[in-house]
DNA sequence: CCACTTATGTACCGTGCGGTACTGATATGA
DNA sequence: TCATATCAGTACCGCACGGTACATAAGTGG
């Protein structure tokens, strides 16, 4: 980020901290918020406690940043996906860009935004609460989509842009569980075409 | 289960075991394995830790009880589902019920086959396994459903009954989520209606 | 009544948790 | 050179975790 110019004064960090929340992002992904303790992050950060608390803060601020990451990184096709030209074209590529990175080798499977903190303890509470905020964000970000491509004509008048979004937000949370089960990727690409068949218009181009 | 006769010798127990394994079923669905706490779970069950320890095991002992008896009672729609007539009804049967399961104002919202352990550390694995395998003996059930229905004439020979479990399921999943994120019921119901536009043969009876 | 068996309650164990005080190390700026 | 400021590493804190030893209560069979 600013690595460039040495910002203040001080000893100049000896660690990358863009790669370092990239390995707490994983080790989140991976065990979900209560389950990935400080020793399971430091160690993949490869740095100490001390250096951890310095640079974020705590375990929940940790952990914010980490979703952040997440957020412009893996589930940045969420974003791409609102730039597709028609309702439709959004849709597939919500649910082709969630099964990509839901099941990428190289990556934890499933979602964090899903296995992060579906149901935790008292102390996990936080977590919980900041991934349900994402979730809901990203479902009205659909909605609104939908309603802007109802407007334009390019979904039917009679369609519900929130329904739609539901919809095809739940199909993505199911598809980060079947990831999380170890469902293979080519499975799930199987159930995106069928899900789809429930779009308004039908699978012929719209010209109602 | 065996109130009736005292079955051995020994001090009889003093507490209702069926009923303090459902206070531990709500404790797991609420907080998850990880996040339920041995004082939280005997708290609710109204016994000591001993008590506890002298009933069913160990915790993870305890969460493939609740398990159980989580199978056979809030999650039974699952295998009722199965004796539908049609295979579009037996659909129908597992989404309806999942919805009412996981949006219960008298109990915690979601299902505990998702949120009990979706992610863990080290301790969960155990209890990540036995869900996994819940959900796969869920969908192998509604596999073989509908592989039967499919030899019946009930859905069109072309038809892939894995495919339509996995669908199914994934469904369920992704409401199981949102039920956890706190859509309300209704909400889930119009869900429902959309997803299953998706089956074969369309709405129309069947009649080719 | 007594030996035996099982359940209960208290008080505790070792461990790992998230988080921190403190000491050095390494940079800046005057 | 030296005060200042930030980072790094060790060693530790209090606490809550899952689990248990032990003494006692409450039944059964003889």
């Amino acid at each position: 980020m600013d690595s460039a110019q040495r910002s203040v004064m001080g000893r100049p960090r000896g660690f990358d901290a863009d790669q370092a929340l990239e390995r707490a992002l994983e080790v989140f992904w991976r065990h979900g918020y209560e389950g990935a303790t400080l020793t399971d992050l430091t160690e993949a950060m490869g740095i100490t406690r001390t250096s951890m608390y310095a640079a974020y803060g705590n375990k929940d601020e940790l952990f914010r940043r980490a979703l952040e990451r997440y957020t412009l990184g893996p589930a940045s096709y969420g974003v791409r996906a609102l730039e597709e030209p028609t309702a439709r074209a959004v849709a597939e590529h919500v649910l082709r860009g969630a099964v990509q990175a839901t099941t990428r080798p190289d990556r934890p499977a499933g979602c964090l935004c899903v296995q992060g903190a579906l149901a935790t303890g008292e102390g996990g509470q936080a977590a919980r609460d900041a991934l349900v905020a994402w979730r809901r964000d990203g479902e009205e970000a659909l909605r609104a989509r939908f309603a802007r491509a109802r407007d334009e004509g390019d979904l039917p008048a009679g369609s519900d842009p929130s329904l739609l979004a539901r919809y095809i937000s739940t199909v993505v949370y199911g598809m980060a569980v079947q990831a999380a089960t170890g469902v293979p990727r080519e499975d799930l690409r199987r159930i995106i075409d069928l899900a789809l068949q429930s779009w308004p218009a039908g699978p012929a181009p719209s010209h109602a």
